[in-house]
DNA sequence: TAGACGTAGA
DNA sequence: TCTACGTCTA
């Protein structure tokens, strides 16, 4: 229920099952499964570090994250990954949600990853739960523009419900 | 209902009374009020021209919007109003919103004014309706950075419940 | 394809 | 104050 679920969580989301599906990325905090309204990457404290506990891969963006098998890249925030921002061109830095992903490797904290499916019709894009990743490692690339982006490993956690996508 | 208003329309709106109040800017069209969820200028055809439907006059931008008894000062869009805006200083044309504000004037339809009134916790903002006005006239003007700007004067129609603000 | 008086949190 | 994997219409 959302009185319950309207706080932050690492982990699985009571109520929530792998495959749940919602219309509007805004309304990802009502079911409690991620609170950045815009942001890709959500976070919270354990302890005296940030983790992350869920992020948003997103179709019909310039991130370029992949999905191979039960394996996931995907790109850090902040910096300049789109061809049409206009701004100075920025490295991302290892801080906010960046940082927060990188934390999870250690404290092996899981995170919610829920998958952004454009529309048959092409209007706005399906939220998809797909349910418990394990941050694994990251790297540094440069990217399309020059500049640094961070890709992060994640890996899937066995046991979950198959989902097409 | 929201089967009843979720076609555009002039005027009133079935069910809709001065001083009806929302959380959400996204949530006017809902109860059929104004329908472009982010900007400030909504308008539709009649006959073989645009007007406009419904204004949003929203607080704590820089637009310089100015309520004076039941005369409204409302900025036109397009351009660049914010002094924060990284981008090449342009003028205002008579287009889109701004145009179907124009044509307001010479056939005389009546357009839906709803304020935007930041919260006093400072967390988003009350979407108020204040009633049909009239557009009147509009002018150019200079703005504080030196490029054109619209700036529409339209008048509160006579007989409608008093709205504080 | 880009513009548009959004929103919440760091 | 700024950022952030939004969303719709023209």
């Amino acid at each position: 229920g959302m009185q319950v679920n309207c706080q932050k969580r690492i982990g699985p989301v009571p109520g929530i099952e792998v495959g749940d599906e919602i219309q509007f990325k805004a309304a990802l905090n009502v079911i409690g499964l991620h609170f950045d309204i815009m942001g890709g990457i959500d976070y919270m404290k354990k302890g005296n570090k940030e983790v992350a506990t869920s992020i948003v891969s997103s179709e019909g963006n310039d991130y370029g994250d992949r999905f191979i098998n039960d394996v996931m890249i995907y790109c850090g925030q902040g910096g300049n990954v789109k061809s049409k921002d206009q701004k100075a061109i920025k490295d991302q830095k290892l801080v906010g949600g960046n940082l927060a992903l990188a934390n999870s490797i250690k404290e092996k904290t899981p995170v919610r990853v829920i998958r952004g499916e454009r529309r048959l019709d092409q209007r706005g894009k399906d939220y998809v739960y797909d349910g418990l990743y394990m941050v694994e490692k990251y790297r540094k690339e440069r990217g399309p523009l020059g500049n640094i982006l961070f890709k992060f490993e994640l890996r899937r956690k066995a046991g979950q419900p198959y989902v097409d996508f």
